[in-house]
DNA sequence: GCCGTTTTCGGCCCGACTGTTTTCAGTCG
């Protein structure tokens, strides 16, 4: 079997952390590091495109030895190098880096002084009272480390994006109202809309800078205040979460924002073209020796360097900056653009809303159509359609549209793919359908050969024009099936069978790297909310976040198009 | 270990906070 993409990249990961402990040249590290990103944003499969002849070393922070790395991984699924790591370093060592507070130098100085092997060893020792006469520890820090690892924080805990919403507004809402307060945003993943987010980055422009850092370390939510500057302060919240706060002065309002918005290796990238000019970026501006030239707003800096403001959706280093510098940024799609949904449940599967419901819903949000799109048999726990009961919503659905005017509701089914290919209800039925979204629901565990061919056979039934939650990720709880992706796009393009972004908070699939993937290779797009109630129709802007961080226009995206239009999609 | 509009060698982003120090190293983002 191929060697996964992800599997390299945590070879790569991994040994960046045993060089990092092993103390050798911080750039050699960085180095695997910079690699491991690449790969694992990459949506080609590197097995693939080795065996296509491609040459690795074109990608970026990838040169002639990794390419050779990776090439040895893939011909024979290890890497001596790694091996030799491991066998010098003790294998749970590197756990200890996961600890908040502990970096490499201390953690080799542990493990030199006091033998300290393993996350219990640390515990141990600094239960014990052992850490606070090591050269370079004190009391506190052996306070800090005994804290961290009996709180079990050391597992990083990323929030979805959705769950922190309202809890940033809160923040925000709080923060704003200490007096003198001019600005407060949220900058950081959060801002870049992220799938999941690690910790709030929150940005402020204060009149009363120690005020505010007062309110904030004291806010109720607050269960414990990691530090307390002037201009910086941190805590973590009662849920886990982490806030960081920063206070700056106006004049340095867009430095900031852009630079607390990151992501870092976009920063990276932005701060080198300054280098090149002899230009410094930090937070507080860009400086021509001792002289601001820009900072007050982030337009102003992208202009310094000839471009224009690229969206927070794209600033991860992935291409982003070329695209701006040759004027080639995709107009991002937004909200208003949406004409419709396209995948959506009642309540004659296992949804709690009525058609006519849902109808008034989407015709309050503007839309021109909606499709229901119940559940086929299969799914008995969602109580499922068969083809009797599907004939009758058809009915139902053709009396109700007859009484709507400024809505059509679009007959359609969520039909299950089974494990060979084929369909859970035949295709007389199906066919008597505006739309038939086809989707897996069991056996995601199928190797990468049999999971594509299983998705083709099904887009070879010509009633089929979208592929629902194409990868079947759940966020932290169900890893993405194993899929040849690129055979996968061109099969879909070829069909002319479009691919869902699905806006479920945890499902968000296809991710974002996969919809540019899919852009590139010409697929249409079909986001849909997969709401469940009619109040949740407005869930899809989940999915419009992601589909702006998979560079998505409103062309690439099927049900931006007027009826008409989409119907003659759906004809294939 | 990568990379090149000063370079195929010699650089490699930049600053805040903490704790342990007496002027700074380590960590973090």
């Amino acid at each position: 079997m191929p060697v996964s993409n992800a599997a390299i990249a945590r070879s790569l990961e991994e040994v960046a952390d045993l060089l990092e402990l092993e103390g050798a040249n911080p750039f050699r590290v960085r180095a695997y590091r910079g690699a491991a990103r690449t790969v694992s944003g990459l949506s080609q499969n590197l097995s693939a495109m080795i065996a296509a002849g491609e040459d690795l070393a074109e990608l970026p922070g990838i040169g002639a030895d990794l390419a050779g790395k990776i090439a040895v991984i893939v011909d024979s699924g290890s890497l001596p190098l790694l091996d030799e790591l491991r066998a010098r370093t003790p294998p749970a060592l590197a756990k200890l880096l996961g600890v908040p507070g502990m970096g490499p130098k201390r953690v080799r100085q542990l493990n030199a002084v006091l033998k300290v092997e393993s996350l219990e060893d640390l515990r141990r020792a600094a239960a014990e009272g052992r850490i606070r006469d090591v050269p370079g520890f004190g009391e506190k820090t052996e306070a800090n480390i005994l804290s961290e690892l009996t709180q079990g924080l050391v597992e990083e805990k990323r929030f979805l994006l959705a769950e922190v919403e309202e809890l940033a507004g809160h923040l925000v809402a709080a923060l704003s109202a200490v007096p003198g307060t001019r600005e407060v945003v949220v900058a950081g993943s959060f801002r870049r809309r992220k799938e999941t987010v690690g910790d709030l980055d929150v940005l402020a422009v204060a009149g009363d800078g120690a005020g505010l850092m007062e309110r904030f370390t004291t806010l109720p939510d607050v269960a414990r205040v990691l530090a307390h500057g002037e201009t910086k302060s941190s805590v973590r919240l009662k849920n886990d979460l982490q806030v960081d706060l920063r206070v700056v002065p106006a004049e340095s309002f867009g430095a900031a924002l852009h630079y607390f918005t990151g992501s870092k290796a976009h920063n990276i990238a932005i701060r080198r073209m300054g280098q090149k000019q002899g230009l410094k970026v930090n937070e507080y501006g860009v400086f021509r020796g001792e002289e601001q030239i820009a900072g007050a707003d982030e337009a102003g800096i992208y202009a310094l360097f000839g471009l224009p403001e690229i969206p927070p959706e794209l600033r991860e280093d992935r291409g982003e900056i070329a695209a701006a510098a040759n004027q080639t940024l995709p107009e991002l799609i937004t909200v208003s653009d949406l004409r419709g949904d396209l995948h959506v449940h009642s309540s004659d599967s296992d949804g709690r809303s009525s058609p006519a419901e849902l109808a008034a819903a989407a015709q309050a949000l503007g839309y021109a159509y909606l499709a229901v799109t119940d559940h086929s048999k299969r799914l008995g726990v969602a109580r499922g359609l068969d083809a009797k009961r599907l004939r009758a919503q058809i009915r139902a659905i053709d009396d109700l549209n007859g009484a709507l005017s400024g809505i059509v509701l679009l007959k359609g089914c969520e039909v299950d793919i089974l494990e060979d290919g084929s369909l859970d209800l035949p295709d007389d039925v199906l066919g008597e359908l505006d739309v038939v979204v086809a989707a897996v629901h069991s056996r995601f565990d199928l190797g990468p050969q049999q999971q594509t061919e299983r998705f083709i056979r099904a887009m070879d039934r010509r009633c089929v024009n979208i592929l629902a939650h194409p990868t079947g990720r759940l966020i932290g709880r169900r890893k993405p099936c194993e899929l040849d992706l690129e055979k996968l796009f061109a099969a879909a393009r070829e069909r002319g069978v479009a691919l869902e972004l699905n806006a479920q908070p945890a499902r968000l699939d296809l991710p974002d790297i996969h919809c540019q993937a899919a852009r590139e290779a010409g697929v249409v797009i079909a986001i849909g909310s997969d709401a469940h109630a009619a109040g949740r129709l407005g869930d899809i802007r989940h999915g419009l976040d992601q589909a702006r961080r998979g560079w998505l226009a409103a062309a690439d995206v099927l049900n931006t198009r007027p009826l008409t239009e989409l119907k003659r999609f759906l004809a294939r």
